[in-house]
DNA sequence: TTTATAACCAACTAAAATACTAGGTATTAT
DNA sequence: ATAATACCTAGTATTTTAGTTGGTTATAAA
């Protein structure tokens, strides 16, 4: 699993579309605007998304873009899997190339880690990413700083 | 924390050392056959982690590298760090362009992910991985399959 | 029924990152 | 001395990422 900007442009769109739940679609042209991208970068993006079932499209005014299940259903390894191709590896083919095997031991160690790390993000879930945020906001809110303390960055909003 | 084949040949080189630590020195001409990959392009990774001060070479004939401190003090990510620059996240800067919050809400999110992948990758140090997988291949030596039966590879050496 | 708004699509181009090439110098075991 | 190795720099080729252009279709609303 491959992880570039690439993938992060469709994560954070997909998080767009799940904090906008409540209306009923959100155009690209509003998500490209927030991401500063190129709306027809996004739209191959979205290309990608929507064959895999993620998203769904409306067209016509008052159309846009919609997640096709629910946010809790979806995992940030979906996403990314969904746009970034994965790291090929065809480095090490069949036993023929791969004297011994303590040659390729740490290619397959390498696999093991990427299996690791796939299983993390297949566990992560768009909707509890939102609420565990949701909560920091929360006390924010409820809990501004008083003038004059300095302040505790912990939920940095850029 | 980007994540492409360039972070993948960093580790798996690291794990080579790892994997030969017995060994006094381990040279680049050897890891890049292994990993097919040009010898001068890994010389510039292995600046790199030199820089970190995670390597340590050794000119000379019978010359080469190892590993600077334990593999169970080097961590993944640490690695990672050390060849792909991380991933720049100018689009928000400040609150000036930040109408809201709203808006950059999904930006948030993503630092948020991005920092549990950090936590994950900084606590998954080279000597642990490599143990993991020492269980699955004496496993394998000490039962091998009988023939006749259909083989369940856990452990491909590709 | 016209118009405007949006998704949807394909081919080309620009920019950036990745990987390689070619040419070295410096150090050190033999 | 020689050969093997790390170490270094500048340039080039390749691949991936991102953007541009110029469409078509579907549909809500005027």
């Amino acid at each position: 699993m491959r992880l570039t900007t690439k993938g992060r442009y469709a994560v954070t769109a997909m998080l767009d579309l799940a904090i906008n739940h409540d209306k009923e679609t959100v155009t690209l042209r509003n998500i490209a605007e927030n991401q500063k991208i190129s709306l027809s970068y996004l739209e191959q993006l979205f290309a990608k998304l929507r064959k895999q079932g993620l998203v769904k499209g409306m067209r016509g005014p008052g159309g846009g873009y919609r997640l096709s299940r629910n946010a809790d259903e979806i995992s940030i390894a979906q996403i990314i899997r969904a746009v970034d191709e994965p790291m090929e590896f065809t480095d090490c083919h069949g036993l023929e190339n791969c004297k011994g095997g303590e040659r390729c031991l740490s290619h397959h160690l390498w696999v093991q880690l990427t299996d690791q790390l796939d299983d993390f993000l297949s566990n992560i879930y768009l909707g509890a990413l939102m609420r565990e945020s949701e909560q920091a906001l929360e006390q924010r809110r409820t809990d501004p700083p008083r003038t004059g303390d300095r302040q505790k960055v912990t939920v940095p909003m850029h």
